[in-house]
RNA sequence: GCCGACGUAGCUCAGUUGGUAGAGCAACGGACUGAAAAUCCGUGUGUCACCUGUUCGAUUCAGGUCGUCGGCA
């Protein structure tokens, strides 16, 4: 590589693809890789997790095409990963993908991770306090949510003026952050941002509503033939059917089907449909806000040409 | 063919002693700072089958038409 492309590099962007589920962000990475001599980073919360890869949507090593990928695998479906352990190792992958002279690009759908991997948490450690917290689960069973609302009013009014009565998992982290660090969430959240240190372009991948719901049905229906009832099984008898991570669209459903709360694979599938339609409807909303998102319209174009209008309008 | 019931939101239904209507589910919209495919919040989107009549006013009453279901033939 000569060392004028070399110079152009450090200045490239990390290109962000985001999306609702099944608008084909996957593959349009593979095609920008493809282009740009690029590797892919995924912002999944559920592709993180080993042995969850057919309803995740997790693409096969053929889908790949041999570029690289990380953020597959990190962790067994019984492990709780946080948001921010994505974002500190999903910048130290863009820099050593960068470091090698290659474009990063970053495909996902979780919006809470593309945040903290973008512009970053409040700034300083981690915090998270194993004991503070089981005693705030317990004292939300013992005495109820309201009564830890009404902490929270004194130790940060400000976060819980905003924060919903039954918001039992904002109510409880905002009372983990003050008792744990001793500084209010809401404090903590106007402090510098800890912005991403390279150029960002993000872009969007855009569908009419009834041809992105006909996408999710159809996958729905793939996702079985490819084995998804294998797959839920196997997690079960990994001894993974309690995990925090089965509580994902696929998974939910699938075990509700063995165990017999759902009669039919035909209604299951129709479930599956439907909490997928509701979760990319959540993305939207999360992605609408986001004024830096450069929209492209799929229609009926495949990955590589939707790569080449990206690669166009730059 | 006759008799009866029914026809109201996308679906299942409630209701209006005549003053243009509301539940559940679905759908749609929003929030989101280290569990986020999580967690939580908000919103009726309607020729009340159609036509005619009575009435100041009809989704409601009457007659007819069409449709669905059931019974009898």
């Amino acid at each position: 590589m000569s060392s004028a492309q070399q110079t152009s590099n450090t200045s490239n962007p990390v290109f962000v693809i985001v999306g609702p589920t099944a608008s084909g962000k996957t593959d349009v990475a593979v095609e920008l890789a493809l282009a740009l001599n690029g590797e892919v980073v995924s912002a999944d919360s559920r592709q993180i997790y080993r042995f969850m890869d057919i309803a995740t949507a997790t693409p096969s090593l053929a889908e790949r095409h041999n570029i690289p990928h990380y953020g597959f695998d990190l962790v067994d479906p019984d492990v709780v990963y946080s948001a921010g352990q994505f974002a500190t190792a999903a910048r130290g992958w863009i820099d050593e993908i960068r470091a090698r002279g290659k474009a990063a690009i970053v495909a996902g759908g979780s919006g809470l991770y593309l945040q903290a991997l973008i512009d970053g948490f409040f700034s300083g450690d981690d915090i998270k306090d194993e004991q503070v917290r089981c005693e705030l689960e317990e004292r939300a069973e013992r005495f109820g949510l309201d009564a830890l609302l009404a902490e929270l009013t004194e130790l940060d009014p400000e976060y819980a003026a905003k924060t919903l009565p039954a918001d039992r998992q904002r109510i409880l982290r905002a009372l983990e952050v003050v008792k744990a660090s001793g500084v209010r969430f809401s404090e903590l959240h106007q402090r510098s941002r800890d912005e991403a240190p390279w150029p960002v372009r993000w872009f969007g991948i855009e569908h009419d509503r009834e041809a992105l719901y006909e996408r999710i049905n159809r996958r729905a229906r793939m996702m079985l033939d490819l084995g998804l009832l294998a797959e839920v099984r196997d997690l079960i008898d990994r001894g993974y059917g309690d995990a925090y991570s089965m509580k994902s669209v696929g998974y939910e459903e699938g075990m509700a089907y063995l165990n017999g709360e759902i009669d039919s694979i035909d209604e299951m599938v129709e479930r599956i449909q439907q909490n997928t339609r509701r979760y990319a409807k959540r993305q939207l909303t999360w992605f609408r806000r986001n004024e830096r998102i450069h929209w492209v319209q799929a229609g009926n174009r495949n990955a590589e040409q939707i790569a080449d209008t990206i690669l166009m309008s730059l």
